[in-house]
DNA sequence: CCCTGATTCGC
DNA sequence: GCGAATCAGG
């Protein structure tokens, strides 16, 4: 297979809606991730987030690359790439990735807050208990016994050098409330109230003080009411039929 | 392991 | 110019 005009139209196309390089190469056919790659760098297509530099702009200088190339001359001090931040703002607005539509996932329960902390299960023995052999006051040791010495309403921290133990953390000295619905949520849907038959649709975000969940009735068999439905589902037609403007959402079942 | 994009380098 | 091989992070 060569680039064709027509195929350097369609990897331009797919590569700026944000397809991944195999997605395109299994679309045009005959073609490897690699070459779709290699093509889409030599067509100068804006580059997009690599998994390998995604984070800061931590710049790896000249990595290994020059080891296979037994570089007789040193390469100079070389600044490595002083690429900029790249304010990628990425096209979204129109051309949303048929494919890679990211829907509105239905975010994972917002955890609730864990109203039950630990059971603090066995912390082998807190401050009361286990302390061994509290120290009176002047109670002298007989022989060899370790000394203790008090370190607070925690417990207590060996004095003698080379037995040396952490201390025992103090118990928190909180006291655990079974959380109650703020009142300001009374008629939103929370977490507690979802149900097969409710529409779990995330209104704002977890964490928010308002969020809260859709609640409307499901489209039956869904777990969003008919017009979340329509934002959480978009066609996906074999890529093969796939065409650039795409069917509106909420195809029917499979 | 799988995936990803970037890069190199022989062709 | 092309793309397999390789790298490196998720």
């Amino acid at each position: 297979m060569s680039w064709t005009d027509e195929r350097i139209d369609k990897l331009k196309s797919l590569w700026g809606q944000g397809l991944t390089a195999s997605q395109i190469a299994d679309e045009l056919g005959g073609v490897s991730r690699n070459a779709v790659i290699g093509k889409a760098h030599r067509l100068g297509l804006e580059s997009r987030p690599s998994p390998v530099k995604a984070g800061d702009g931590a710049a790896p200088a000249a990595p290994a690359a020059a080891a296979a190339s037994a570089a007789p001359v040193a390469p100079p001090p070389a600044p490595p790439r002083a690429e900029p931040p790249a304010p990628r703002p990425a096209p979204a607005a129109a051309a949303e990735p048929v494919r890679a539509a990211p829907p509105p996932r239905p975010a994972p329960t917002p955890a609730p807050e864990p109203v039950r902390a630990a059971p603090a299960a066995a912390p082998s023995a807190n401050a009361a208990g286990a302390a061994p052999a509290a120290p009176a006051a002047g109670a002298a040791p007989a022989g060899d016994q370790p000394v203790y010495r008090s370190i607070g309403p925690g417990g207590f921290q060996r004095q003698q050098p080379g037995e040396q133990q952490a201390p025992i953390p103090p118990a928190p000295p909180r006291r655990l409330v079974p959380a109650k619905p703020a009142p300001e949520f009374a008629d939103k849907t929370s977490l507690l109230d979802l149900s097969d038959r409710i529409c779990k649709w995330p209104i704002g975000h977890p964490g928010e003080p308002d969020f809260h969940f859709c609640g409307d009735p499901v489209n039956p068999g869904f777990p969003y009411c008919v017009a979340h439905c329509g934002l959480a589902y978009q066609a996906q037609l074999p890529r093969r039929d796939r065409r650039p403007p795409p069917l509106p959402f909420g195809g029917p079942r499979r």
